[in-house]
RNA sequence: GCGGGCGUGGUGAAAUUGGUAAACACAGCAGACUUAAAAUCUGCCGGUCGUAUGGCCUUGCCGGUUCAAUCCCGGCCGUCCGCACCA
């Protein structure tokens, strides 16, 4: 009699063996012999109290790399823990009263047992969480080394104000102009912050992402970008006229384009430059229009519709080159944060100087000429040209190319000693304050004497209160007199404690240097590089610069030691889960599990109400499509979920989930099992010798599985499992017992990377005594991977018309004489000339006639 | 606007990156078992003509290179993502 497979009794059974054996622990380096590492991570979670199918699937997808990696006998470490500071604890706070701390702790138990029951070959030994005093202490002391290193400053600037969540945030933190967190639109407000000098890191960050080749294109092309990196010239153009004695000597600017110098029609400054706060200081006028600049937001849509505004400041500069003056104008096109926040305009060349000159009636002197184009009758109409070309009305750059004229402009002003050639950066110094309680105390005491003074590192961790109150919107360190107020380390004298947090994105920057080694550098350098990391995509920028940032940062004050600079040598970046949404006829959202299908159309379960099926998105809390991992470990268990999750898309790509698709990696556990099932009480021990069809299909689908989990194609692999689970039924009755047991054997191992628990109970119904996650990578023999009779498909003028069986080793002049005397293929080229007969050795013969 | 990706059956997709297009799965159809249902099993399943052997067409569209193109090149169209007044 057939029994099934209940993973409900089998799967807690074997995540016991595994908990009470210990399997999953990362050896010390002392201990791991000739075994090379493997360090797989996946981007810790943020304890939200509840596991999400995004996080299955992408935790799912490191555990078969690092089972993979362990079957290959690496020794492998694969951590867990929790980024557990962040907003919402403190949003919980306010609404339920309860202590943040309490909050996360509470969470991050639920999760830790949601997780449990994944049966993911974790190593929780290592197991921490950012907000546990040891680990922020140790963050503290990272800043004191960086701060004493010069890699953090403190500065007042204009920052990106979230006045919903009544904090700063770093640029990577807005998004279209909004809070990433809370999507309020940002205000810009004038506050003193602390900075990491991620800037001094800018040439290092753009080189290193060419020695990441197992990046995804996309990810360092985001980064570039991010990171911003433009050569050109940066000059000062001087004072034409009477120049007004107290200001400035100059003009400073930036420009990548200084072969368009002699097309040069007027200068622009950022309404912030301080030239223009100067000025403005005894004229209204220029009051009046800084105001106006400063009301358009800074969304897209803002910025889109921002009419270009300027005004005449009346003052004139000398070109460099030329004997005529140029206006300076302010325009609020012009940003203060990038460049000198001026820059020489060339309407001809450059569509906003265009646009400003059209409306202030400013000269366009085109200088690049169009291939095609006469210089005596080119005229620049709406557009600016901004293609090639050759110089025109140029003086010593005439004829020139762009590329040419740039250099030979930059000579020119560098031999005149009035600039010199440069690189400016779009990425800006990384704010790190933030005004919330909710995170890492920055290690630094406000003294009236001695002003910022460092904490020594004895003093670490700064902890922080644990009365707290939330009743009022703000930062509640600020409001705490008694921990705010200290003795300074220098001077003895009272002091206070700076408030700010640091940003939550600190935290996760170096946690994997953390789970490597809590303190002892030699065994963190043994582990890292992190040589698999899997995430989400939406961390292309923020998370994954920040922490290639920290790294050599780091590594700079001797405190982590990476050969190459970066954290993670391989990064695979997962695509996510997605469902149908659903709505009732009042247009609520109305969660999947709600939803009965039974009829001809959806209703309500409990209403009966008709439901509309709309499209398919990510699923999110806010449109109710979720799928509650519990309930499906509960219904199917956690190998079925986990299978589901790899099995439908590519790994990259965003997967579906279906009730269809589940019941479909259910069956196909199922059948598993019946293959193992059918087996004898007691299999045989021989083993499998010689040739048959059951043992080549098995060699060769350990051979492809292997690739394919090479190549992180799981899709194809989970296909390869289905086809070699149909070729054993199949074989059942045919097969001898031993090559069965061979097939079972070869495939209990593969099997064991998707679904873990099913593996062990096929492994033990083989007889064997030891657990399967102990069991090596099957090796497979060569013989049987390559066929000594292939088939190859014949094609007439490259449509296939016929196949013919041959020895593989076979002459190409036989193929052909075979090829040409079948019969399918003969009745298409009688009465026809052979023209020519091309064989590919192993793949293909195709014959041309005419 | 700049940068990057994607486009293959009813659906998710595969194709050793130039060599038999559609593996595997989902849905569907037909059948077996069953009093019946569920479960399970078997067969069919891109379009079209044909009872069939088979023929013709088919990887967004147009063109090119090649004995041979889903794959390479050029030009369109659609779609998704990232960045964006960055000089």
């Amino acid at each position: 009699m057939a029994s099934r497979y209940d993973p409900q009794t089998a799967e807690p059974k074997w995540r016991a063996a595994w908990e009470t054996g210990d399997v999953y622990r990362a050896k010390s380096p002392d201990k791991a012999g000739d075994a090379p590492k493997a360090y797989i991570l996946e981007m810790f979670p943020y304890p939200s109290g509840r596991l999400h199918m995004g996080h299955v699937r992408n935790y799912a997808m490191g555990d078969v790399v690092a089972r993979y990696k362990r079957a290959k006998g690496f020794n492998v470490l694969h951590p867990m823990g929790w980024d557990a500071f962040g907003m919402p604890a403190e949003n919980a706070a306010m609404k339920n009263k309860v202590h943040p701390g309490e909050w996360t702790y509470k969470n991050i138990a639920d999760m830790r047992a949601q997780f449990m029951k994944l049966g993911l070959s974790l190593d929780w030994s290592r197991e921490f969480a950012t907000c546990d005093p040891e680990y922020y202490g140790a963050q503290q002391e990272i800043f004191l080394k960086l701060f004493e290193a010069g890699l953090i400053y403190r500065k007042a600037s204009k920052v990106n104000w979230d006045p919903v969540d009544q904090t700063v945030l770093a640029n990577e933190q807005v998004i279209d102009g909004k809070g990433w967190r809370s999507g309020a639109p940002v205000e810009q407000r004038e506050l003193t912050q602390w900075f990491f000098r991620i800037t001094d890191f800018a040439e290092e960050l753009i080189a290193g992402l060419e020695t990441l080749e197992r990046w995804p294109e996309k990810v360092r092309t985001m980064q570039a970008n991010w990171i911003g990196r433009s050569e050109g010239l940066q000059m000062r153009f001087e004072w034409a006229g009477s120049a007004p004695e107290d200001v400035s000597e100059g003009i400073e600017i930036f420009t990548t384009r200084p072969d368009t110098l002699f097309g040069a029609s007027f200068i622009a400054l950022s309404p912030d430059h301080p030239l223009a706060l100067q000025l403005a200081e005894g004229d209204q006028a220029l009051q009046a229009f800084r105001t106006e600049c400063a009301k358009v937001g800074t969304s897209e849509e803002a910025i889109e519709k921002a009419e270009k505004i300027g005004f005449d400041t009346r003052l004139t500069v000398k070109h460099p080159f030329q004997d005529r003056d140029l206006p300076v104008w302010i325009a609020n096109f012009v940003l203060i944060g990038y460049g000198t926040g001026a820059i020489f305009a060339c309407p001809a060349h450059d569509q906003r100087d265009l646009d400003f000159a059209r409306k202030y009636q400013l000269p366009v002197l085109p200088v690049v000429l169009p291939s095609g184009e006469d210089a005596g009758s080119y005229e620049i109409g709406k557009d600016a040209f901004t293609g090639s070309g050759r110089l025109v009305n140029s003086g010593f750059l005439d004829g020139k190319t762009i590329d040419s004229a740039k250099a030979e402009a930059i000579d020119r002003i560098e031999s005149l000693g009035h600039g010199h050639r440069t690189v400016n950066y779009r990425l800006r110094d990384w704010g790190v304050s933030r005004q919330r309680y909710w995170g890492c105390p920055i290690p630094v005491v406000h003294c009236p004497e001695c002003g910022i003074v460092p904490l020594p590192v004895g003093e670490l961790p700064v902890r922080l209160p644990e009365e707290v109150s939330f009743d009022v919107p703000g930062n509640p360190l600020e409001r705490d007199e008694t921990w705010k107020s200290c003795v300074c380390p220098k001077c003895g004298g009272e002091a206070t404690r700076e408030t700010d947090t640091l940003d939550t994105f600190v935290d996760s920057s170096w946690y994997y240097a953390r789970f490597a080694s809590s303190e002892n550098l030699a065994e963190r350098a043994y582990w890292l590089p992190v040589d698999q990391y899997v995430g989400g995509v939406e961390h292309a920028v923020l998370h994954l610069l920040y922490a290639r940032f920290i790294a050599r940062a780091m590594g700079q004050v001797g405190l982590m030691d990476i050969a190459s600079g970066e954290p993670f040598a391989g990064l695979f970046t997962q695509g996510m889960v997605t469902h149908e949404t659903y709505k009732d006829p009042d247009g609520n959202w109305i969660n999947p599990s709600e939803v009965n299908f039974e009829g001809e159309t959806p209703v309500h379960e409990k209403t009966g109400a008709p439901i509309k099926v709309g499209p398919i998105e990510k699923m999110s809390k806010s449109i109710r499509n979720t799928v509650d991992p519990d309930a499906m470990i509960a219904q199917y268990g956690a190998d079925v979920a986990r299978m589901f999750t790899l099995s439908d898309s590519p790994p990259e790509r965003d997967v579906e989930w279906t009730r269809a698709g589940v019941d479909g990696a259910a069956r196909f556990a199922q059948r598993v099992w019946a293959n193992f099932d059918a087996l004898p009480a007691a299999p045989t021990t021989h083993a499998a010798t010689g040739d048959s069809d059951l043992r080549r299909t098995s060699h060769k689908s350990v051979a492809t599985i292997e690739q394919a989990v090479d190549e992180f194609r799981f899709n194809s692999a989970v296909a390869t499992m289905y086809e070699w689970t149909n070729a054993i039924k199949k074989a059942a009755e045919t097969a001898a017992e031993a090559d069965r047991v061979e097939a079972c054997s070869l495939f209990a191992r593969c099997l064991q990377l998707f679904m873990p628990h099913l593996a062990e109970e096929c492994w033990s119904r083989l007889g064997h005594r030891s657990l399967i996650v102990h069991a090596a990578w099957p090796k497979t023999d060569p013989a049987l991977l390559e066929d000594d009779l292939i088939t190859m498909p014949v094609q007439v003028n490259g449509k296939r018309r016929s196949e013919v069986q041959i020895a593989k080793e076979a002459a190409p002049k036989d193929v052909e004489a075979l090829a040409l005397a079948d019969p399918a293929v003969s009745a298409h080229i009688e009465g026809k000339t052979v023209k020519k007969v091309i064989v590919v050795p192993g793949r293909i013969v195709n014959i041309v006639v005419t």
